[in-house]
DNA sequence: GTGCGATGTATCGGTCCGATACATCGTGGC
DNA sequence: GCCACGATGTATCGGACCGATACATCGCAC
């Protein structure tokens, strides 16, 4: 893809959970990953190229390919978890790229993620338990707020947690027509072979 | 306050909404509102201070206290709403400080953030109709928590809303031990005189 | 035929974070 | 008695990211 695509791409995929990627990001990004190696730039420069115009640094749609370093590069970066891993963003990152990964990883993310915001509803019931006549009824219902899509969120995380463990995709209890679904979940990307733990 | 002491009392004031102001921009920050004239340095440096230890730039506990010209400004800040005040940070830290404004700015201030909400939920779903193939079911998944999310705080927003119109302080629709509440709120901060649209 | 919104790449200044350094104080354990 | 350790407290630095902006092309509606 070019960087415009992606772009667009990655807001379709993330958009739950983040604004947009910045220009001021998403370009100097595209070359550092191809001064690493992981993307090159892959044919279709300017369709006009026969003439030399001369004018400011003019290039049209730089179409960028993933390598095969990487391919498994990226791999270990979704399978490795670090503590950042499991904050809003990263969380959700992850998750987002959940079938590209072994159900191991995922597990693991899932629980991390479980423990890291049931931490968070606990410092919110302090607040809430310990200083509340020190703070005003607004604040107080910020709090009330967070801590309920604190306990919502752990519902979540268990439902997901509990189906991973009994093999199952994850479940779609609000829509479906009939019952729940059974699409393969982290199908190999073709035509190439993926360790399971990089 | 000094910085410690007013990194705790925001983190436990804006928790809910995000981590804790890293002291990269605490200290500066502060710098930089001193330097405006916002805030002063008020008394208290070291308690050992008759000896000059000429060590390393030793300074101990920097008590800072808000100007008027300061009081004035911050008014001002949560008062006015621009774009940024209705993503998810500048709402919750506007909404922290919702018993400082008057009926009209927070009022002004939910429906803008309910506006901001309702577009994210017609893109999720505009997400979850049209790209529902192309996408695996974690990433739809993903949206579909991030959706229900969505309504779930226009649900929030129209009942504090309605409360605001009404009159009333925001509720406490879960806890309370028998009906709601009716402490004030907004109070007028003592020996000020407050405008009410700076 | 022309204006305007979508497409597309690019940079720049500024802000914020994460890590780190360094010093003091209170307190509980040995 | 003393000392290790965690809480308190100020400070800086590099790097990542955002928001604004600039500039050019393309398609299409009016």
């Amino acid at each position: 893809m070019h960087g415009y695509e992606l772009r667009k791409e990655l807001t379709a995929k993330l958009g739950a959970i983040r604004a947009a990627i910045s220009y001021g990001s998403l370009y100097p990004t595209l070359r550092r990953l191809q001064a690493a190696g992981w993307i090159t730039e892959a044919a279709e420069t300017p369709a006009t190229a026969e003439e030399v115009p001369a004018l400011t640094s003019r290039r049209g749609r730089v179409v960028y390919k993933i390598t095969a370093e990487g391919k498994e590069r990226f791999a270990q970066l979704i399978a490795q978890a670090g503590p950042e891993t499991y904050d809003d963003t990263g969380f959700g990152v992850h998750f987002a790229f959940f079938a590209r990964t072994d159900q191991a990883t995922r597990l693991r993310i899932l629980e991390g993620r479980r423990r890291k915001i049931e931490e968070r509803r606990e410092g919110l019931r302090d607040v809430l338990g310990r200083a509340a006549e020190r703070l005003d009824a607004y604040t107080l219902e910020l709090q009330r707020h967070g801590l309920d899509a604190c306990e919502r969120e752990v519902r979540w995380l268990e439902e997901l947690i509990a189906n991973e463990r009994s093999g199952r995709a994850p479940t779609v209890p609000h829509i479906g027509t009939a019952g729940g679904r059974r699409e393969d979940n982290s199908p190999p990307p073709p035509g190439e072979t993926r360790k399971e733990r990089p």
